[in-house]
DNA sequence: CCGTCTCTTAAGGTGCCCCTAAGCTGACGC
DNA sequence: GCGTCAGCTTAGGGGCACCTTAAGAGACGG
């Protein structure tokens, strides 16, 4: 289990890298901000432990980096008592957990467990085409990244066509799926919600298959 | 099984006493914060009960002392109502759980017993999602910070909540958590607390998920 | 036995979503 | 090029899920 050790303090890092190492991870041990954004763009951690207070790139800095590029590496702060503020903050910026100095090292391997335990333990499912993502879990859906509200009959239907992407799905087929045994409409909802997506999502991703039905490519965008 | 019980107030302490040896604990009772420090240094316990207002030496004090030397022995501390800020920094300083007086005697072996059991094991967590904070141990939630005062559904559902964000938990599912099977509630008591939590916590905490459910999103606020 | 706190129930209000419908556009066949 | 048809686009009204509020039942402690 490799975590990745952020700490400008020599004393402190020391510390840290014995303990850590002592509870069985693989400690890679950095002194600043800019080397942590370089070692997590080309390399993965189990988790991240990171001081705020860091020369050249702050942590917080490097938190909401990590964050800005989706990545969902558990991170574990560091921060002094009378900081509360920097912790709050970095809560938002999606931190995972905090420790208050000065630590215990027992403390931090067991919150540091809990973590990779909760970020490993379920990995959501998530169905994919071309840019857009869709968690059903949350009921999410993503669009290069970026958040795309769905209303519930745009989200179902969204989530029919990404689990059958390369299949052509009959108008028939998915106003079944969708409205559940008697109420089936007799008109154009279905093309209406179509319309809408695509409004949303753009035109490429749901493709129109002529007196058949419509279609999601997989992959890469065609 | 022996417990420290530091409490300077002769009436209380003598109560305390009396109810906890009932209860089945081996208690000594000391009366000021340095006899505290004194007994722990030398000798083990397996929890302590804890008076912040204390002669000679700060219950704080002796909190963040006896977690600065890495011990971690459960903590309970005993605050008056109007105290709330003293029972947050408690919190912060590595306290397991607190009473607010007026004491419940009952409770006060409840709360023991369940930290001793939990010591054993590993200390829950603090949950987290944006501002908001939960701890499961002292069934306690803060808000930037700030103490917030929920009921016990309430907190129950948050709890439910808070385990499973950025997912989306259908309507019956927490029904189902929050009532034990023998009675499903046929109303919108769900809707009511949902309500509550929202006036207490703000509103972008809780997002609903029309015809699904409800779901509070990890990390910052969308 | 009374006051307080909490939970449930119920009713009324509201905003959103979804269907509908009707006109429009583009494709295909002749 | 024109007719026809399938699908696209737009707008509006109605319904329903959810919100909000209030009050009574029940539990608990004094």
């Amino acid at each position: 289990m490799r975590i990745l050790l952020v700490e400008d303090d020599r004393m402190l890092g020391d510390g840290l890298q014995a303990g850590l190492t002592q509870a069985g991870y693989a400690v890679d041990w950095l002194r600043d901000g800019e080397a942590a954004v370089s070692a997590l763009s080309t390399e993965s951690f189990a988790a991240v432990v990171l001081d705020l207070g860091l020369p050249k790139r702050d942590g917080l800095s490097v938190l909401q980096w990590l964050r800005g590029r989706h990545d969902a590496t558990p991170v574990l702060i560091l921060t002094a008592r009378d900081q509360l503020e920097d912790k709050v903050r970095g809560l938002d910026l999606g931190a995972d957990d905090y420790v208050l100095k000065p630590f215990d090292l027992d403390e931090i391997a067991a919150r540091l467990r809990a973590l990779v335990r909760r970020a490993h333990g379920r990995p959501e499912p998530v169905l994919t085409a071309g840019e857009i993502e869709l968690n059903p879990a949350a009921r999410s859906v993503t669009r290069a990244g970026q958040a795309v509200e769905l209303t519930p009959r745009e989200f179902d239907l969204l989530h029919l066509l990404l689990e059958n992407t390369d299949r052509v799905l009959t108008r028939r087929t998915l106003e079944e799926q969708l409205y559940t045994w008697n109420e089936a409409v007799d008109s154009n909802a279905l093309e209406v919600h179509i319309h809408h997506l695509r409004r949303k999502l753009g035109n490429d991703l749901i493709r129109t298959v002529r007196g058949v039905g419509y279609m999601v490519p997989a992959g890469t965008t065609p």
